[in-house]
DNA sequence: TATTGTTATACTCTATAACTATA
DNA sequence: TATAGTTATAGAGTATAACAATA
């Protein structure tokens, strides 16, 4: 195995990156969506409502952050602030019935892109494809462990 | 071969670009660079000094965008402008001597981040992997084009 | 008239720090 | 005293549009 493969390689990947995320952020432009509000959007579908420092932990971003998510999705009419059952400083963000189609269709998307992707790739390079990324997703957070580390 | 899988192979394929995207940036950023700022010093490591104009099309980011870019860089001592030969409305974006050594600061830092990925991986595996990744790819050029096309 | 790069203006994402209301 | 969320302030990236200098 020689080091051009593997540069190479590493730059098909940084490709993938750049060809995913540039797709992701048109499709969710089409909804009305950044980036960053529709990961909220998808967290918030997997945990159903909840504050936004559960959402600020959860995100890895601060909680002024979140407030300024929240604010661009209330004024765009995915979610409302509601308030929270036991605790009055607190807020439940929680899905408008837009959002909630929103996050649906998001995940709709996720499932065909996953078949456009992946549907006539032949069985074993599939296989190939899945144990590669997993390894490298297993050395990645070596390295950064390692980093966190010095 | 059944779409759960092909889910959660796109699952891993966000994580790694997510991984990734934190380790460049921390990275970057212990260089006193973003990575937008990075993506700029990449390129004109591979072009040598060249106008804002060129950049701009080469990064497919307006010329507003690229003089907010060069701005920075000019200010922390990467780059500078240097007056066109034959041109004078144009600048030659150049590096200065800081610039080019963590141009290749970057570059090393690249073979070895492709190392310590791959460098353990069998090699029938790597195979895989980079078919597969070609594949992907691919694939993902297709449904970027058909959404253009719309 | 077309092009290069700038200024003007605006929006998004993010961070830290100070503050309010509540626990 | 600690926590939830806000306001204040700041910096980075990007976009469109109007403009100056030059081609």
């Amino acid at each position: 195995m020689h080091a051009e493969r593997w540069e190479t390689t590493l730059g098909r990947v940084l490709e993938l990156t750049v060809l995913l995320g540039r797709d992701m952020a048109d499709s969710l432009a089409r909804e009305g969506l950044t980036e960053s509000r529709a990961h909220l959007l998808w967290r918030l579908q997997q945990r159903g409502p909840c504050t936004q420092r559960t959402l600020a932990t959860d995100m890895h971003i601060t909680p002024r952050a979140i407030t300024a998510l929240v604010d661009g999705l209330v004024a765009t009419g995915f979610v409302t602030r509601e308030p929270h059952p036991s605790d009055r400083r607190a807020t439940l963000v929680t899905f408008t019935e837009r959002g909630r189609a929103t996050a649906h269709g998001l995940l709709d998307s996720y499932h065909r892109l996953a078949r456009q992707l992946f549907a006539d790739l032949p069985d074993d390079t599939f296989d190939g494809f899945d144990a590669g990324l997993l390894h490298v997703i297993t050395r990645l957070r070596d390295v950064v462990a390692a980093k966190t580390t010095e």
